[in-house]
DNA sequence: TTTGCGATTATGTATAGACATTATCGCGGA
DNA sequence: TCCGCGATAATGTCTATACATAATCGCAAA
């Protein structure tokens, strides 16, 4: 009965069929997904399976599951969109907002002294530098900062990232097993505000998201977000 | 072979047993804890029970588990984003800084409307609130508002907090189960500028915790921190 | 002493079946 | 029509077992 073509475990192969549906916007909130048979069915697998995946769906609250109802896809609570991964692109499309980005600068750089602290690399080195804005509903969201390791993510060099923001790229394409992130507020100065269309001195949050890949240093990104339009939201349970 | 003589169910008794353990310090970082066929043996149950219990914590970032050399308590990691900065006191130890607070404002008072809403409590009810100010070598470096449950923690009611600020006396005697994070921006108007010793419109991180015991609510912080004095920082794993 | 390799061991994934729990559906009676 | 109650259907939890995978240990050969 074991699945055969697959080099993913089947799990994890179930559980992305089902998030990607969800995420495209396929299968909308409220939109019930299949009975747990009927997924048995469909991957030829026992229910034990099926029904780990749609637990671990509903414990990250992407999924709300009802006995004899059913399963059905949750509402997009800003709850859950915790400090994990954003994704703009895929928060959006969850919560039915038009959503667009555009590239303001794209180079290959020495990175400076400061950089190379931070991400632990050589001083000097090249990366590939992005600066990007993020807009909603035509209305600036965030001003992104991405500095892209070119020895890990080599494809990364040639992408104009026409389709994709380079997180949203970068999330599909690379893994990664260790995050460092770091949260501060700073006040808007002339540019920024320009950017993001907000009173010079306006507060911002200002979320640094270092990646790392098997210890190999993947992205550094730097967003700002207006302080009264964006809060960070994490729901923990102990050490979660 | 079914377990007797407990309500709950095994998993998430067994699942409760090792977090007490973790959270409590009897299992401190590092420790390996016991096998799946020793946690199989003593809780009479099958492999598969305290995989899924092992797999849960491990997805929660509770342990590190690895094959052949079994599982180990996880260094604190996720949690630091926001523990890192809840005691003062110890982090002020750590990097030898006198530390002292005072509190401004103690009393106890029937919550407004927005309280009552983001607490999920009826309006009016009485909680202990207090105001504190946290200072580190002469510099004030935090202010922070706290309501406090007394239907939760009678015990607070007559604390006069002499020796401990309200978030290290309450981390002492009531563990959490649940918590909500809350951070965003802010400009520090007038009367937060002369608490904090910053000028007006400085930007500040205000962070907000609200945390509930076995879904009774506990506590809520607002904690403001002068923004360039102060980041949040976290490391990360990814979720499962 | 060092290296290589096989045995061992613990976890990872999956199966098939069992019984419990609970919400809903639909039928029959008031 | 409305209410109550039993049948039904879906999820929740658990067992016993099987084989895969990976890391370590220890022994033997170089």
């Amino acid at each position: 009965m074991k699945a055969e073509g697959s080099m993913k475990h089947l799990h994890q192969r179930i559980r992305d069929d089902i998030e990607a549906r969800i995420m495209s916007g396929e299968w909308a909130p409220g939109y019930r997904i299949p009975f747990e048979h009927e997924l048995m069915a469909e991957y030829g697998c026992s229910r034990m399976t099926v029904n780990k995946v749609l637990s671990t769906l509903a414990a990250n609250g992407l999924i709300t599951r009802r006995r004899r109802a059913g399963s059905v896809v949750a509402e997009p609570s800003s709850q859950q969109a915790v400090l994990q991964i954003q994704d703009f692109a895929l928060e959006a499309a969850r919560a039915g907002i038009e959503y667009r980005f555009k590239i303001l600068h794209r180079a290959v750089e020495p990175i400076d002294a400061a950089a190379a602290q931070r991400t632990g690399q050589p001083a000097g080195m090249k990366m590939l530098c992005v600066s990007t804005l993020h807009v909603m509903d035509d209305v600036p969201q965030a001003f992104e900062q991405r500095l892209i390791n070119l020895a890990t993510v080599p494809e990364a060099k040639d992408e104009p990232f026409d389709d994709d923001p380079p997180g949203t790229w970068l999330l599909r394409r690379v893994p990664w097993t260790d995050a460092e992130h770091i949260v501060r507020a700073v006040s808007a100065d002339g540019v920024m505000a320009k950017r993001l269309q907000i009173q010079t001195g306006t507060a911002c949050l200002v979320l640094e998201r270092r990646t790392w890949q098997a210890g190999a240093f993947v992205t550094e990104a730097r967003i700002t977000y207006p302080g009264d339009r964006h809060q960070l939201v994490g729901r923990f349970s102990p050490v979660a």
